[in-house]
DNA sequence: AACTCGGGGCA
DNA sequence: TGCCCAGAGTT
């Protein structure tokens, strides 16, 4: 593949979506912690629908202490709709505890650091390094990154942390938020899983895959 | 690798 | 009604 096939991809994709925009959601949230704990009940969830709920929840618990003290009870009513509460309240609780006891009440700004927190993978790094420090360390691959990875030939791998090493390599690292942003929005409007509109695409020049998908 | 947790939104 | 949502933890 040619070296500026990334960039183009790039180019392509920063044209037809506007990224400030669809980040609205999150610049609301005003400090790392809420940034934290929005992005941990964001899972499998939109975002509207966990900013259903944040404004209840920062209200009563404002802090990473008053949330480490909390009675999970009390935050599974608040946090229900954003489904599985259970698991959720038990891990924001434990991942306040966490911040108390280990951080000083701060939230860290390392993808390590942050992996250890209770509720908290290598995605949800991510994407509170990105938004909480505007800065990205690496690439959030869910299943439209890993998707649209392998249909426009970017990496091969099945595994998400080589997918994650690929790309990592194709791309600079002041656009890995971006790109990040970029495919996600892409694989869920455009190239779904299973009817992509490869003839909307503006990436079908250069994709096999809308080669493939176009041919009658 | 497969399985479980889960309510809300949308065509 | 079926499918999807910037997943994580356990077995």
């Amino acid at each position: 593949m040619s070296s500026s096939v990334p960039c183009t991809i790039y180019r392509l994709l920063s044209t037809e979506y506007d990224l400030t925009s669809s980040e609205d959601e999150f610049l609301h949230f005003e400090n790392p912690y809420q940034i934290l704990i929005a992005t941990i009940l964001s899972a499998q969830t939109t975002d509207r629908t966990v900013n259903l709920v944040t404004k209840d929840l920062f209200a009563r618990y404002p802090d990473p202490v008053s949330l480490s003290t909390a009675r999970q009870q009390d935050v599974e009513k608040i946090i229900h709709r954003t489904g599985f509460y259970r698991a959720k309240s038990r891990n924001i609780i434990a991942a306040a505890q966490v911040l108390v006891n280990l951080y000083g009440g701060e939230v860290p700004d390392e993808i390590n650091k942050l992996i250890e927190l209770p509720g908290v993978g290598r995605k949800t790094a991510n994407i509170v390094v990105h938004h909480a420090f505007d800065r990205a360390d690496g690439i959030a691959v869910d299943t439209h990154v890993g998707r649209l990875s392998g249909r426009l030939g970017l990496s091969d791998e099945s595994n998400p942390d080589r997918i994650e090493q690929d790309l990592l390599k194709l791309f600079p690292k002041k656009i890995w938020g971006d790109i990040n942003g970029l495919f996600i929005l892409h694989g869920r409007k455009v190239c779904r899983a299973r009817k992509p509109s490869c003839s909307c695409c503006v990436l079908s020049s250069l994709c096999r895959y809308a080669a493939l998908n176009t041919l009658q």
